[in-house]
DNA sequence: ACGATTATGTGAATACTTCATGACACCGGC
DNA sequence: GCCGGTGTCATGAAGTATTCACATAATCGT
């Protein structure tokens, strides 16, 4: 599962060099040159993050992220803007127009990429490679291992995905509907009873040390993992 | 397999001393003095990495490194910039995001070959030509041999690339379409399926030792080099 | 407290997907 | 033409996903 990103960037040089920056580290990056096109391709696939530059041609960022904001479908999409000047950055109106955070040009690909792996992480945990852990349990992404106190865990990609994703938002429920969201994707067509089974066969692997447990149901709202037993 | 260097350079003492010290260490040196032939002769013959003056005739560094990373068939090429003052070094950091590193003059021959190193093992660990090594295998790129506990393997070109990819990223996990960029090129046109067959190849020609096991299927994802066995 | 009602757990059947494997065709070099 | 290396395909095997039917458990109104 690779993320996502729209770069929204009229210059071609820069547009360029983001564009490999950001490929050249996984991610999957598409581009538009002006808010128009961004905001078409916004509404046909839907990016895990929006790079925002703040002057553009015709239609100026701050109203391209407006108009993202105001789009229910699009509104928790992630946006960091790129602005010109330090000066600039003080003008823009605050972070409540909507961007998640701001970088000023000029700026290096290492700063690039460590601002875009914060938002992301707090924005959408799992979409980051990083180990998680959590009560015993680790959940390695790019080996693509779960570990329950240090034996490998057997797990099918389902389970894999349920897992990481509760491991990245522990302590908060989730319903059938938000869990097929979140791990299948948003349009697909699946039976919300199945999640039980598929927690089932979380718990299953679970089960040997102990932390199936953690897979807590919460009646009437859904499941959560949770470090604190019942 | 040797590595292919470009030196663009305009000063003859500096090239001369930088063409000496990487022919003393096997690299295959290619020299410009200027920014136009060195795009050119990019454009004739890929090297492995480019060491770049920042300051030179007509086009500055600046402006080739841009170009590099704006053609398609050169973008993926590593950069190293010689830059004359360290206060230059944060100027260019700055403005520019294509250079993989930095190196200010004066720079000992030791720190630039220590440096061309870290850069190609960092952007193309397969391409050094380090010996590696990883639970009773080894693979040695120079001779081009690959061994299983201590007995030799009998590898096609296809496999060796595969098993010397795996090597250097060992548990990690990579997509079909991930391999296939690594091993065969970009800009290939082969089924991905076809990466099974040579994962069982490689397979077989590590079974007799018992090191197939190291080549593990991840279903849904791909494959992966892993010392810890399922 | 009771049964009715609703929500969740579980096992098994079935439909799918993905992967391993062997056979075979192709291609360039000798 | 032979040969090693390579890419493609067909097929069967293995592994997963989804659904269903029914068991079990929690909740609610009376």
């Amino acid at each position: 599962m690779s993320t996502a990103i729209l770069v929204v960037e009229d210059e071609p040089g820069i547009q360029e060099v983001l564009k490999f920056n950001l490929a050249q580290h996984g991610y999957e990056v598409g581009v538009a040159s002006d808010g128009e096109s961004a905001l078409s391709l916004l509404r046909g696939a839907m990016p895990d993050l929006v790079l925002l530059d703040w002057m553009l041609p015709g239609m100026s960022g701050i109203e391209v992220a407006r108009r993202i904001r105001n789009d229910a479908r699009l509104k928790a999409i992630p946006i960091i803007m790129l602005t010109a000047r330090a000066e600039e950055r003080d003008k823009v109106q605050g972070l409540d127009l909507g961007a998640d955070d701001y970088i000023t040009k000029p700026f290096s690909p290492h700063e690039l990429l460590a601002r875009i792996k914060a938002v992301l992480r707090r924005r959408a945990p799992e979409l980051t490679d990083d180990p998680v852990e959590a009560a015993g349990l680790r959940l390695d992404p790019v080996s693509h291992r779960a570990f329950a106190s240090g034996k490998a865990l057997d797990l099918g990609p389902t389970e894999f995905r349920l897992l990481h994703f509760f491991m990245t938002h522990p302590e908060r429920v989730y319903s059938r509907a938000q869990l097929l969201d979140q791990c299948w994707g948003d349009h697909v067509f699946v039976e919300e009873r199945t999640i039980d089974v598929h927690i089932r066969r979380l718990r299953g692997a679970l089960e040997t040390s102990g932390h199936d447990r953690l897979i807590q149901t919460v009646r009437g709202a859904g499941y959560r993992l949770s470090t604190t037993l019942n």
